[in-house]
DNA sequence: TGGTCATATGCCCGTCAAGTCATATAACGG
DNA sequence: CCGTTATATGACTTGACGGGCATATGACCA
């Protein structure tokens, strides 16, 4: 069915990787496409191209410094995603360390399925 | 590039909007294949895809109880994107109601781009 | 003004995931 | 056993997105 031109949600923003490098590098500070090209070592139309993506959801903006472009981070877009985990809150912030478990175990666990076999 | 089958980010799972409202769903009470079908008005093969990607990536389990699947909820996948976010938050955590504001103004605002004119 | 640096854009292509429909599996009630 | 209910799986189609490459735009400098 038809739907809004481009509005994708904030998730499907964050569901690749490089975005969220990028996003993750500019959590330390500003930096400019070439920074992030360079620390991110991927080629310079995939950088612009991904950080128009964040551009248009409204994760980061961008200021003008001579002819580099500098980008930061604008938080809504991350308030609206950590907003919708709260409801889900509840479910560990009681045992803390189940994450550290759980990452553990992430490690080589390339392998297969979860639950019940059919 | 190639890359190992299957294994998608949970920011990638969280990315489906049919799956975050299965998981919202669920983040009252646990509920039955059909119950999850009838409330969100989806087709049930849809509802049991979902599920099923839900469950390899460990967002949830299902108990059996007579020819009923009933899913719950799994923390850790959640805790993971939890954990994701954490380097963001001293962007807002102090200035609470920008979110409210956010929020408002995406309302009708499935309008044009963001920054500054090419 | 011409050249180079920095960034953005347009196009094409392969991939991959979601929807749909049909069907399989399995447990229940009679 | 049979039919029905509940859920899972498979095949197929379609559309969207990311990568790569070429190129456009625009500011700096000599």
């Amino acid at each position: 069915m038809g739907h809004i031109r481009g509005v994708e949600s904030s998730f499907a923003i964050i569901a690749e990787p490089n975005r969220r490098a990028i996003l993750s590098l500019l959590a330390s500070s500003e930096q400019s496409v070439g920074e992030i090209e360079r620390q991110l070592r991927m080629p310079q139309t995939s950088v612009s191209k991904h950080l128009r993506v964040l551009r248009e959801a409204g994760f980061v903006e961008s200021r003008v410094e001579a002819q580099r472009r500098v980008y930061r981070i604008r938080p809504e877009p991350l308030m609206e995603i950590d907003a919708w985990l709260a409801p889900f809150r509840r479910f560990w912030e009681a045992h803390v360390d189940a994450l550290e478990r759980h990452l553990d175990r992430m490690e080589q666990a390339a392998g297969k399925g979860t639950d019940e076999k059919p």
